[in-house]
DNA sequence: AAGTCGGGGCG
DNA sequence: CGCCCAGACTT
């Protein structure tokens, strides 16, 4: 029916490596195969993959070795989370289903450290069951193949590239099926610069005729972390304080905070005084210093804040007061709706009122 | 749904 | 320096 299928298996089969887990059926090989590839490149897993099968070929084997031994295996490899998980699968099959590795997919994918990718893999490598594999690879093909849009990262997406590698997995050859997918994601279908003159199913893909290889997969913009570094000016006359309502199109829009000179890098005051929203505030007159705190880290979801208060004396008169901001009496601070830093601030320095 | 967990290879 | 890799688990 679909020929494109039979020419991506027949491509596998020419053109598939020669990679030590393919040379067994031994579900038990194929587990330690597929828990050291999670996350895991290729060429960086064989070595630890012939150490550990050597060293531990068995369940049994593996189930009695002491923790200390196992981490010892995979170091170097990371997520040792991976490791410590699998000593714990081996002793529960040796100790709880006499040493026999499971072999549905629901048993197998109840063993700690195995997930949907995992269990689909060894149900369909070791038994040749029916069960889709959806990992990198095979989300970046499909996604190419199909033009799917949606992010491949959000687990709306995720369950709709299950569905769409359920639907196209043949039922007969499912482990070769499998296989040539990844193996076309890991040497044709390539993240960046894909080979696609050597696509054994180019004539089918989305992507290569829309030209689009290059925005697809979609995946989520990674929200970077980017620092923000706020000097605030805390400036006080008498019994009373200015304070700004924070404006639209910023975070903690409607809440209160200080005056505040924001800087590329962390400012020092002897810098800030020199700067146009300085001299402006203070009409160019010299003022007193108090304080400077030291900086306060506050984490938002996407930012990172790094905020000093700069306490300052100053006469009314002398003031101008800035865009939104305004004085209010000390005494009616805790009126105002604040943001946790500057509620941790004010805890700090203005105990007596905010109780 | 977002955060966490390692390390290496590659453009 | 950023991206990505035969992902799973916790919060």
């Amino acid at each position: 029916m679909e020929n494109w299928v039979d020419k991506l298996l027949h491509w596998y089969e020419k053109e598939k490596r020669d990679l030590p887990w393919r040379n067994t059926g031994d579900p038990y090989k194929i587990w330690v195969s597929e828990i050291i590839l999670q996350q895991t490149r290729v060429n960086q897993g064989i070595d630890y993959y012939l150490r550990f099968v050597s060293k531990y070929p068995t369940v049994s084997s593996l189930a009695a070795a002491s923790e200390d031994d196992v981490l010892k295996m995979w170091q170097g490899l990371g997520y040792y989370s991976r490791a410590r998980n699998m000593l714990h699968t081996a002793r529960y099959i040796e100790e709880s289903l006499g040493g026999k590795f499971p072999r549905t997919y629901q048993q197998i994918r109840g063993l700690k450290g195995i997930g949907d990718y995992t269990a689909a893999a060894i149900v369909s490598f070791a038994f040749n069951q029916p069960y889709a594999v959806l990992d990198g690879n095979v989300m970046r093909v499909y996604s190419r193949l199909l033009g799917i849009d949606e992010p491949v990262d959000s687990s709306s997406g995720r369950k709709k590239l299950q569905l769409i590698a359920n639907d196209y997995l043949p039922e007969k050859n499912s482990a070769s099926y499998n296989q040539a997918v990844m193996e076309l994601g890991a040497l044709i279908c390539l993240p960046k610069k894909p080979f696609c003159t050597q696509c054994p199913i180019q004539d089918q893909c989305y992507a290569y005729s829309h030209t689009l290889t290059a925005k697809l997969p979609v995946k989520q913009v990674k929200k970077k972390i980017v620092k923000r570094f706020l000097n605030y000016l805390v400036i006080q006359s008498g019994d009373s304080i200015i304070m700004r309502k924070r404006p639209r199109g910023d975070i903690w829009q409607g809440l209160y905070d200080f005056p505040c000179i924001e800087t590329a890098a962390a400012g020092t005051p002897l810098a800030l005084a020199s700067s146009k929203e300085w001299r402006r505030i203070f009409r160019n007159r010299k003022v007193i210093v108090l304080s400077v705190s030291s900086e306060y880290r506050h984490v938002l979801t996407h930012r990172l804040l790094l905020a000093k208060f700069i306490s300052l004396k100053a006469g009314r008169k002398e003031i101008e007061l800035p865009e939104g901001c305004e004085w209010i009496k000390l005494r009616n601070i805790s009126d105002y709706p604040v943001p946790r830093l500057i509620d941790i601030y004010l805890s700090e320095n203005f105990l007596n009122l905010n109780n």
